[in-house]
DNA sequence: CCCTTATATGGACTTATCGTCCATATACAT
DNA sequence: ATGTATATGGACGATAAGTCCATATAAGGG
């Protein structure tokens, strides 16, 4: 974000420039794009132009226009990603959860997420980056988490818990993705996990 | 239905065709190419080459690329939306669920209406379109079913019904979205009615 | 310090698709 | 039959993805 004052004046005209200089300028203001415009703002030859590289240079880092919104993604937020564990799998799961509504409610992250999602539904390589990168190490966290809650008692060991985290972070994806008329507050986090740990019925 | 190349039997040449037929055309087009490659397979010139239609014609009836698969996917789709109530809430959910994840597990629909949901990430009109005549629909039957049950007894008055929605629709969206590796199965939606009603702690 | 090599640059080019426009042909209604 | 609504082919301009080339220059070894 304050790479320098890069705006223009550095114009160095053609030639080589330093690789992690360039990378970063390519990352920023991708960034910049998706957070401002969301997705459907991000073209390659608006990043080039605004990072004041060229075409050739992106392509030569990044296979494709998904890659890149990935990585100026987490580039833009890469934080809020930690899970603690406290030994209150309640406790620890609904924090995590609120962390979460509130990324995605407070910060244009969630349309860039939301964008991102929409893309990999037709860009196989995006998709398996996206799994890799992002799905899969999160949800990996969860259930390890409540794998560790099983074995202090915390939670029934007959339940599977791939389903559970379906149960538990699917929700805010349906709003997110499906019905992006309906707020994904801190309430909405804490009612999920209290559902499920207590059950519905009478 | 054919999804053979552009099939010229009755070729008129220009001039104008009967409405209904031409609107049939197209739609059956649509829907071919949707199961046949899903979205990233339809192009509005691909669909007017096959439906032996103009492009003009197309953009007549549907504002966007998106608005037509809708429209093709309801066309190839058209069923398996009923919601039962036969008095037994959690046999109700169950039925629905199950419909559901054969009909995204079992056959291309699947990947079709994640290719829409993608596309509706950064096309408002076609969120708009899929929220009316898709999600809110649906949603909206099953979170009536489920204040019935409440009144007789069977659900607890003090939860919010529509974030219980999100915890019983969202796992499939989770899985289909974000976890295409992951199966969606008739186990996985009898587990998902199950854990919410009973609850996961010990 | 110079020279070789790796690599970034501008810009042109190809291809794909969107969305629009027009003159013309023909089904449908009066 | 006659007039009107509307589908048709095809062309056009715009946007963007990717690729390619000749050239300029930073990095790094001798």
């Amino acid at each position: 974000m304050e790479a320098h004052e890069e705006r223009k004046p550095p114009r160095r005209g053609r030639g080589r420039r330093p690789a992690a200089e360039v990378r970063a300028d390519i990352l920023a203001a991708t960034a910049a794009l998706l957070l401002d415009e969301g997705m459907g703002g991000v073209t390659i030859e608006r990043v080039a132009e605004l990072a004041g590289a060229s075409k050739t240079t992106i392509y030569k880092w990044w296979p494709s226009k998904g890659a890149l919104a990935l990585d100026g993604y987490f580039h833009a937020v890469e934080s809020a990603l930690a899970f603690e564990d406290t030994g209150d799998i309640e406790a620890d799961l609904t924090a995590q959860l609120r962390a979460l509504a509130r990324l995605l409610s407070d910060t244009p992250a969630g349309r860039v997420i939301a964008g991102i999602i929409g893309q990999a539904q037709t860009d196989p390589d995006l998709a398996d980056e996206l799994l890799r990168h992002y799905s899969r190490p999160r949800r990996d966290l969860a259930v390890e988490a409540m794998r560790r809650a099983q074995a202090r008692g915390q939670l029934r060991t007959d339940i599977d818990l791939d389903t559970v985290a379906d149960q538990l972070w699917g929700p805010f994806y349906h709003r997110l993705l499906l019905f992006p008329d309906l707020p994904i507050t801190d309430e909405f986090a804490t009612t999920l996990t209290r559902n499920l740990l207590t059950g519905i019925r009478p």
